[in-house]
DNA sequence: TTCGTTGCAAATGTTTTGCACCTGA
DNA sequence: TCAGGTGCAAAACATTTGCAACGAA
């Protein structure tokens, strides 16, 4: 296992992350993080997300459309995606548990857990159409 | 809603999917097509599968490790991906919709549905540790 | 004839990486 | 001191797109 050292800058991405709830991209990250760093680079951002999620810290999000995001909030949860307007918003409810033990009992194999991603129209969305 | 042609190409890429259980990516149906169409071109390749996939004759699943891998079999169900070799593999268990409907009492909008991806170690990669 | 489809190549968007310098322990 | 971290730029990947030629209806 790697010893890390502390880093201004990581520890600034995982803050940033903590306040915002919309689920950020690495370029949205970046743009952020160069007020308090100006000449931080893209290569640090993704550096220290893809670390930030091995580590267990925050957790990437792979939506299929555009940019991987990121969450900072690590309690297991579901996510939703609009598939008009692709936001990301968290869902106010328990993960299934129950699920994984289902899909163990037919697999040959191992689980440790599932993801599970809901995809429909957003509120906002619903409204401007 | 636009109005298709018959493609041998396109036909092809289905039918090459339709006789694999293990979700190949673009490059593998391509690499596979050239037997039969040796001048096909890659933009060909990933043009059918997004317009398969558009008119749900295929599934485009997104793993987040890699490139998108492509089912011929469009039957509800929720996949594997192992963590150590990153095959996907199908589960045999029913989708839970349910799982849908109880997701919608929490949230500010329309679900469609869900996709679960679950996570873990495959058979082989259990043996070869 | 018409318009969707193809092959080719160039472009795009996202993410990773090599390298020399910097920094924290 | 020295391994990990950074900025910068180039490279790597996966995917999309413009365009002229082709092919199905």
């Amino acid at each position: 296992m790697r010893t890390l050292k502390h880093s201004r800058q990581r520890e600034a991405i995982k803050e940033f992350l903590m306040t915002r709830t919309d689920h950020p991209t690495a370029d949205i990250v970046y743009d952020n993080l160069r007020n308090e760093f100006p000449n931080i680079s893209l290569g640090t951002v993704y550096r220290n997300l893809a670390l930030l999620s091995e580590i267990g810290e925050i957790q990437k999000l792979t939506t299929g459309t555009g940019a991987d995001r990121f969450d900072g909030n690590i309690n297991p949860h579901y996510h939703f995606i609009c598939k008009e307007c692709h936001c990301v918003q968290d869902l106010k409810m328990d993960t299934m548990d129950a699920l994984t033990e289902e899909a163990s009992k037919h697999f040959d194999g191992k689980l440790d857990g599932h993801l599970a991603y809901f995809y429909g129209t957003c509120g906002d969305c619903i409204k401007k159409s």
